[in-house]
DNA sequence: TTGTACGCGTTATCAC
DNA sequence: GTGATAACGCGTACAA
């Protein structure tokens, strides 16, 4: 079943068709109708390689997540949110999405191949970008249109993204701690290849040089974004003479991991120990955690419509979005 | 840059090249090396529209989830980890995977017509289906390719699928249960219209029948793959006189329920309630769960590697796929 | 072993 | 308003 049977059943020409379907103009109304009564009746769809083929237009976006198989798992539900944000844009504009997702032991090299090689999608939405990562080398270099969720960690302003503004709200965070009486603040940072981690990292130090306090190396734990991850940081800062009396985890599993190592060692959560976190994850509201919240989803929906922008030639290209934080007090930091 | 161009370049023609890029004998080595040439040079890459358009397949397959929002973000890693299996699988293959989500307050019934709009890709796997699900009606009425993860509520004959055997599996965990010398078990149930969650039920009633127990209603609890509807079946199960002494909880999350119920109503675990899930998820092992272990990841492997091979032709439809479970007992039943 | 010619189902560009 | 007809880039019988 093609344009040409339609065009045939409803006494027409395929061009005629064609515009009905495309909802072009200059189509009288009686031969509308008729050609959209013989379509619905055979539950006609348009061959969308043939369209794609002509319009050089999928109407499909690519995701890439090049994490490991464990951070996507795990206790983390980052990217199952980030899949839903940009499903919505993504449904709403009538696209589909393809998903690549990086193989548990796979090199950052093949998976960045594997996208690469793909032509299918009109565009690709990428993140948790390293230094060198060779996906985002390649996008760059074959001139590729994409969008990145998260700050580059270079050639910023070549790049379209869409990121939360993550130094002024580890600022937030860090200064939060400093109102509620705390002065030896310790952070454990996510992956610090990854800009996100990069920019928590400055604007912990930021809050702490505007309030006059020292910045204490002892203090500073480099981690990833994983419970277990957070939890060995904790045991090491919390070892300290004297021991901290807050820590900023860059991500709430990061902070679930240092209210277990808190427990085990005795620190009670606020009065010993304030924590707070980022990303406002369900886990964070959870455990009663403080936290940055940023909706994850609509940095997903931002950056698909961003994409779809782009590609339709609505915008030009790089553009760049911000999207505003908050901060969430709960238990973690103050008792009710 | 098409196979027009790569041919010029080569000095052949456009079959040639095309015999080439498609590993077609009867192409003389010089020709085939020179050609391979210099299409590493140029980078090239068929269009892939045109290619469906001839061959009419695309090489991709579908991936739909039609659960509501919570469920794929919630304390559940149960899609992503499939999700992760369906990647694996299908990057063997060099397929692509189309992924559809529901919106989090989507109808079913528009959920499914934008999958079945959808002529992009071979085959579609798809999972939770419910009884009257508009989706796998759909697939079914317009002759589909697909497959199902878990058991069809329905027609199960004429359908494709991957799944575990729960019944077995549910009897293997209530054993468990009867031989540690629980008496008095309950059961909290998934979604009772997903076929996984009756089959655990039946499981749980073929082995108390079994082993001579009565089937008290009063201890089974209607409930859903969540955390919190764990702990409102839980509170209701525990409310009984005399209390029960074990509960079989149809899934991991809603096992972490149980235990926040058992907790706060001062029921010590397993000393007063032995508490058995089911997938064996990461919190399962975290909170010390025993559980009915199958690898999600493998199920959904499973299922892209079969519908690959039914597109290919290599396997007729319908075929079905059980795979093996495994008790996994830990400090939740047992003291160590 | 290689080349020629046609068709896949659409959109775009004309002429009418 | 409508209808021919030429692309789009590839696979594939068939001819050479």
């Amino acid at each position: 079943m093609n344009l040409e049977d339609i065009a045939r059943k409803a006494g027409v020409s395929r061009s005629t068709v064609s515009r009905v379907i495309n909802n072009e103009k200059y189509v009288s109304e009686d031969v509308r109708q008729r050609v959209l009564q013989v379509i619905q009746q055979e539950h006609f769809q348009p061959n969308p390689a043939a369209r794609t083929l002509v319009t050089r237009r999928s109407n499909i976006v690519g995701t890439a997540i090049s994490q490991t198989t464990n951070v996507f798992f795990g206790d983390n539900s980052y990217f199952p949110m980030l899949l839903q944000g940009i499903a919505e844009a993504v449904n709403k504009k009538n696209y589909a999405m393809l998903l690549w997702l990086a193989e548990s032991a796979e090199e950052r090299q093949t998976f960045a191949e594997r996208v690469l090689k793909s032509r299918q999608p009109d565009g690709v939405i990428i993140t948790s970008v390293t230094e060198n990562d060779p996906l985002f080398a390649g996008l760059l270099q074959h001139n590729r249109r994409f969008v990145m969720v998260e700050t580059p960690p270079h050639h910023a302003e070549q790049v379209s993204y869409v990121t939360v503004d993550n130094i002024a709200a580890a600022q937030a965070a860090v200064n939060h701690l400093i109102e509620i009486g705390r002065r030896r603040i310790g952070i454990i940072t996510g992956l610090i290849t990854i800009r996100d981690a990069i920019d928590r990292l400055a604007g912990y130090k930021l809050a702490l040089e505007a309030a006059g306090l020292p910045i204490d190396p002892s203090l500073i734990a480099y981690g990833h974004f994983e419970r277990t991850a957070g939890y060995r940081a904790a045991k090491q800062i919390l070892a300290c003479d004297p021991p901290p009396d807050a820590i900023f985890a860059s991500g709430d599993t990061i902070a679930l991991g240092v209210m277990d190592a808190a427990k085990e060692l005795g620190f009670r959560i606020p009065e010993d120990l304030a924590v707070v976190g980022f990303d406002d994850l369900d886990v964070a509201q959870q455990a009663n955690i403080t936290t940055i919240r940023h909706s994850v989803q609509l940095v997903g929906s931002t950056a698909a419509e961003l994409l779809i922008k782009l590609i339709e030639g609505q915008l030009e290209h790089p553009h760049h979005i911000v999207l505003p934080t908050a901060l969430i007090v709960r238990r973690s930091t103050v008792l009710v």
